[in-house]
DNA sequence: AAAGGATGTTACCCGCCGGTAGTAACGCGC
DNA sequence: GCGCGTTACTACCGGCGGGTAACATCCTTT
């Protein structure tokens, strides 16, 4: 049966060489490459060798799993905003006031934001991509924002959030999320959740020290539970 | 003395035919024109051509003005940076608390990344610049980083900002900001000034419904003066 | 008015990189 | 163990775009 494969080798994927078997996971594991090397080279400046290199295997193999670099890229993206959607999603189910619901959503954001895929959407312009790829991709797009949007005017609405101009309070939120994969490092002293846990605490808080008592998540959790089933 | 050429004319600076004079008007012309490309079509997908053509010259002509491609890149990026340090430097002025002062600094720093070459810092990646051109462009961004850190630190230490990791805090703010470009555009209903207020009110006073009284850049100025003569 | 420098133009070169053609090896189903 | 589909490799093409050489044009200077 030859070399054996254990779990930990699964991110380099050693050579390509399991001829036949898991098309599935070696196409992640080019997916989960590129969106590196995107990361670190920028699209334009990967080459689809660099891809090739790191997974130990020619560029024209591949072509084998994508039609093109383009759709490489929008693969990533693709998978971003999945991933994405998915936080929103099961955020969404929460009950609370608008700005309780909001800084669920944007918790789940910020998870997703410190992942490769995440950071591609965030960082990697689309421009690279062809007229209608970009186009599918920025509607997508579009729905992520409205989503934060409405849970801003949510929040106006039911007097939770300062009246505000819910797109700029949006983006103001997107960007610090959007601008993680500028500095994050994985490896470092924050896993994503923590992440999420403080950038939320400075968001939703304020930075000014503060003489109340802090809105933790389980004080939001126990407000909601008394309004729920009062 | 040939056609009349209007002030209200600059950015498109009409042919560049005006032989001879202004050749530092020009090279101001050429860094605008390639800063707005840069931003509408990224750095790699700019050709010289497209610049050269929006300027209603040709590609040769641009290499009156700069060695190569990447030393335009690198004159936008120290654009940008010098606009930043002054707006930090006229900031740092200002007396008063830690928070006080930072939030000073960052309406000074919102200012400039609404404009062309802030924009093109925030956005722009600089893998696209030669090892050494990199390395005195990153030195400066943190430097930066470092200006904001410090304040962040500085309004812990005087008890004004939440004990927190000025790191992120930092990051965070920034964040904000540097996104901008992604989605402002100077003809809509804002100005960058105005901008500036309602991020500063979102970030420093928190997005939730307060009932204190709002702490306006006005009621800032009121504690500082009292603060410095008593 | 001729010289000469500054500024533009036309025409071209060349290296990089995405993509393809043709072929070799592997392994599964019969 | 035979043959076929799959997967990978070697070798190559062609266009795009940054950069240059050589020449033209205009302004200034003496």
């Amino acid at each position: 049966m030859g070399m054996v494969r254990t779990a930990a080798e699964q991110p380099p994927f050693v050579p390509f060489r399991d001829h036949g078997r898991d098309r599935n996971g070696k196409r992640d594991a080019v997916l989960r490459t590129a969106a590196s090397l995107f990361l670190e080279l920028g699209y334009r400046g990967t080459r689809l060798d660099d891809v090739a290199k790191r997974l130990k295997i020619t560029k024209p193999a591949l072509y084998n799993y994508f039609q093109n670099k383009e759709e490489i890229l929008f693969e990533c993206y693709r998978l971003g905003i999945e991933m994405t959607l998915e936080g929103l999603r099961s955020s969404a189910l929460r009950h609370g006031t608008g700005l309780e619901r909001l800084r669920v959503a944007f918790h789940a954001y910020v998870i997703v934001m410190a992942q490769p895929f995440g950071m591609c959407l965030a960082r990697v312009d689309d421009l690279e991509l062809s007229e209608d790829a970009r186009a599918r991709v920025r509607k997508d797009k579009r729905k992520l924002d409205r989503r934060f949007r409405g849970l801003v005017e949510e929040g106006i609405r039911d007097g939770s959030i300062a009246p505000c101009d819910p797109k700029l309070a949006a983006f103001t939120l997107a960007g610090s999320a959007n601008w993680i994969s500028h500095w994050y490092r994985p490896e470092g002293k924050w896993n994503p959740e923590a992440l999420g846990d403080r950038m939320c605490e400075q968001l939703f808080e304020g930075l000014a020290a503060r003489k109340r008592a802090p809105v933790t998540p389980r004080a939001v959790a126990q407000r909601v539970r008394k309004k729920v089933a009062p």
